[in-house]
DNA sequence: CCCTGTCATACCTGGTGGGTATCACCCAGA
DNA sequence: TCTGGGTGATACCCACCAGGTATGACAGGG
């Protein structure tokens, strides 16, 4: 049972995405008649029609979505077994450039966990170097399974750790940050029930995926610009509780009695094999 | 940052196991020329040296290693993208051949949870077609992740559930099969430390991705040659209590009071988005 | 009915993957 | 020290095929 070559995966995908020859030839930058047939070989190589070619466009058989899953996923796993490579370039000779772990963490999330856990790696003996990469929220995945990070730190239940190792490292409550003006502002405590609909305070969306939920709250991209928001009074939003270290003046943060514990995992690849990530999570599990 | 060509993973892991171009090329099916000058191509496009030529023979770097790992786990994922897809094809022909899942199992598994698994599964409407695919003692893993079968039954803590995910299903203790004759089979139950190590009943050996751990008991391939070997004195194995739907007229089982208890999960690659395959989950999940 | 937009077909060309022949090197053994 | 067997690297050649251009087939829309 052969293995499909990259370049099959990559212009299927390409053309499954876009659902446009054309535009996919041009994404891949070649033209569109070469396109085409590739991916008619690849149909007959497979003996399995993955696009239905109707009048006006392309759409996706049900072979046509499992291969762009699972290409996606073998895309992935090539260019990551490309970067870690390089990555481990020249780490064996010695003298060369020490071992290096490259470490996922939330833009927005409080760095007092990962200061402890820097500080706590650095002072063991050999340790490797560790880049920090910071991310988007809910982008640790990806960069793990595309090999530019290593190890990430992830916040169940916002981020999935399905097809990843893990170790729990923390458990905490959430809160809400609302503009410090507003009537609940004043309440000790809140629940979900009273956050969830309140019309002059929309819940903030975030992007999963590069696609925002339906709602009628703002559409945020960053979170400096929800901060904003928030301290002009226009939106709210719900985060773990560690987010009031970056708190402004104009922010007020209310417990949730009923919201599900968030906890942050340290979580890495299932298959890795590293010495120097294996180092870090030890400490990590100590913290 | 591209993705490598498979066709490169694929010489480099050859080389890479073999260690010697020539056998390298010849598995392969191609002269060895061609193979070197490729490797040494990778090693440029690469930037990184993943082989030290030395006198007499080829051995990995470190970069080489981390190739070997990733680049596997990427012709995994592109043979399984091909299986999948194959297996997918023509499945959304209205009147086209149903949904098909392969089930792996170990082949010396009991056969009651998987039943009533089959049973219940059946009866739900618009069930997928199951495929029960019988496997060795650990090979289900590897099953999951080259696309040979879409879902698993593993059993913790034998088989490692990293990298997947998995619902619990039944745990159970674990039992010492014994020749029936022996003085340790008159005992009504038995620990750890009593098995470990009796002279004339060295513990069998079974072989973990083709290789036999060290010691002193007998090399085993197949569970009739185990049974076999009990009968005839020679040895004794450890087993989860479901075994004892397959002894012989010659074994006796002894309950193990320390032993840890064995988890049967059902298991699958975590990125999995069937719906035939959520329905046998939630199945399982209902035993 | 033509025009436009789409994907498929026909045909050509250059790059490259693969083959054969051979070299360079290292160790073993006489 | 010479020689021979076994290793990987180099030189060179050829055929195939990935990709380009030009064009066709076909369906809607004005």
């Amino acid at each position: 049972m052969d293995a499909l070559e990259t370049r099959e995966l990559r212009y299927f995908v390409a053309v499954a995405e876009e659902l446009h020859f054309g535009r996919a030839a041009e994404r891949l930058g070649m033209a569109q008649p070469p396109l085409s047939r590739a991916i008619q070989q690849l149909e007959r190589r497979l003996g399995v029609s993955l696009l239905t070619r109707n009048r006006r466009g392309v759409s996706l058989t049900g072979a046509g979505e499992v291969l762009l899953h699972e290409g996606r996923a073998a895309l992935d796993a090539s260019t990551a077994a490309a970067r870690r490579t390089r990555r481990a370039g020249g780490a064996d000779r010695p003298g060369g450039p020490r071992d290096r772990l490259v470490l996922a963490v939330k833009a927005a999330a409080s760095h007092e966990l990962l200061r402890k856990l820097l500080d706590a790696y650095a002072a063991e003996p050999c340790a490797a170097e560790i880049e920090v990469l910071p991310c988007g929220m809910c982008e640790q995945p990806e960069l793990l399974r595309d090999g530019r990070a290593d190890v990430a730190l992830m916040h169940a239940p916002y981020n999935s750790l399905a097809g990843f190792d893990s170790e729990e490292l923390m458990t905490e409550g959430q809160i809400a940050v609302l503009p410090a003006g507003h009537p609940l502002a004043t309440r000790k405590t809140l629940c979900l029930a009273d956050v969830g609909d309140v019309p002059d305070l929309p819940l903030a969306r975030w992007p999963r995926h590069g696609t925002y939920p339906p709602g009628p709250g703002p559409e945020i991209h960053d979170q400096t610009q929800l901060a904003q928001l928030i301290a002009l009074g226009r939106t709210m939003a719900v985060f773990p509780d560690s987010a009031r270290s970056w708190l402004w003046a104009g922010h007020t943060a209310v417990p949730l009695t009923d919201a599900p514990p968030v906890v942050t995992h340290i979580a890495w690849p299932a298959h890795s094999r590293s010495l120097a990530l294996a180092g870090l999570i030890r400490t990590a599990a100590r913290l």
